[in-house]
DNA sequence: ACTATGTTGCACACGCATGTGCAACATAGT
DNA sequence: ACTATGTTGCACATGCGTGTGCAACATAGT
């Protein structure tokens, strides 16, 4: 029997908590259902109409913000290596709303291994897109590929993580950071984005 | 009226309980008292009669962690910026079994204050650090130098508390990250640290 | 061996968060 | 206007962590 679709304005709260708990989440993983379901002007009581559990709202942030994110991965073709890593940290960082809750929820122990499960078509692009880095010469080599994956990886969470996404140039300088742990210089970064100033333009 | 010596086994428990409080915070900062207390070979009870707190017991640490990190920033007198902060960073390394709580504890939101109070020195000694470094060309001019602080206090973080302290090669990475967020390509770092091996040597 | 000093387990009070049941109330959709 | 669908506040049970009091036990230091 095909559930009847929910009514408007419950589906609006739902939407409207999703958006709460990612905003919440992201200032403080440890935030209690009660906080995040005010924050979103509704009850604790009505939120556990709309989730099972804590733990259900969380699963459903991860794995929408996931979906997100591997597609972008996906999306990124350019043949240079340098530019490819550079393009997928500018399309992540505008994706902040989503980025943000993510990176602090993947540093929590109770979601670590689900929130990487759901990333690994993303930690898969990242790898080959080190590889061919290194093969290219394009990337450092002094340090081994799944390692310099890794360090990416951390280090652009930090960046998104502990940065002000309103602040301007804040995605200008995250793109810079993670070319620097790639193992260019600053001189050669800037060279590379002045080339293309299309990667840190702001979408109209 | 002067304290008496306190006994011998109590004062090596009180001893045993700092060090267990550093290991097992550093994993997971919210790490329970009885946790802590269990992995010194203690009870939660005895615990409470070293220290009145939970809080008290974390302010020892951070406080005592502190004199040390601030200690080794003082100690740092290269001419060269560039060799300078390869050395803090590879001294502080030295540190890990005091460092790599902090890190985790810096970013607890309940203590990042006082944190950050007890490491002022150290975060003044990087600042200048960075400054004099723009200054002689040998970091990267194109982020604001009180911005290029916090990146490279930052990324310092996530690197010593998210390696394995105990991998061979986790030192020569970490300062290996920190030059390259100073700006430096991977092949002029490489050349630095291999005219001064003496920095990422293991001490005797 | 004696005793001041420590340690332990257990009981308790307390606060905070989760998750559920229920009755009263509000409103979207017709 | 009627009603199925949502929302709310309140009570309640449960679990976990903190911090304390106390009596029994252990031992360092003499």
């Amino acid at each position: 029997m095909p559930t009847r679709p929910a009514r408007s304005d419950a589906r609006a709260n739902r939407a409207g908590i999703l958006d709460a708990a990612r905003s919440t989440l992201a200032h403080d993983p440890h935030a209690s259902v009660d906080v995040i379901a005010r924050s979103a002007g509704l009850s604790r009581r009505t939120l556990y109409g709309h989730f099972d559990d804590r733990d259900a709202l969380i699963r459903e942030i991860i794995v929408t913000g996931a979906q997100r994110f591997n597609a972008i991965a996906e999306s990124i073709t350019d043949a240079d290596s340098r530019i490819a890593l550079a393009r997928l940290a500018a399309r992540l960082w505008q994706e902040a709303a989503h980025v943000q809750f993510a990176a602090a929820l993947a540093l929590d122990e109770a979601h670590v291994e689900h929130t990487a499960a759901a990333l690994a078509p993303l930690r898969r692009a990242v790898a080959s897109l080190v590889q061919r880095g290194q093969e290219d010469g394009g990337f450092r080599t002094d340090v081994a590929a799944p390692t310099l994956a890794r360090l990416i990886e951390e280090v652009a969470r930090t960046v998104v993580s502990r940065t002000d996404a309103s602040s301007s140039g804040a995605a200008d300088l995250a793109v810079r950071t993670v070319l620097s742990i790639a193992g260019l210089s600053w001189r050669e970064t800037d060279e590379l984005l002045a080339a293309h100033p299309d990667i840190t333009e702001i979408p109209a």
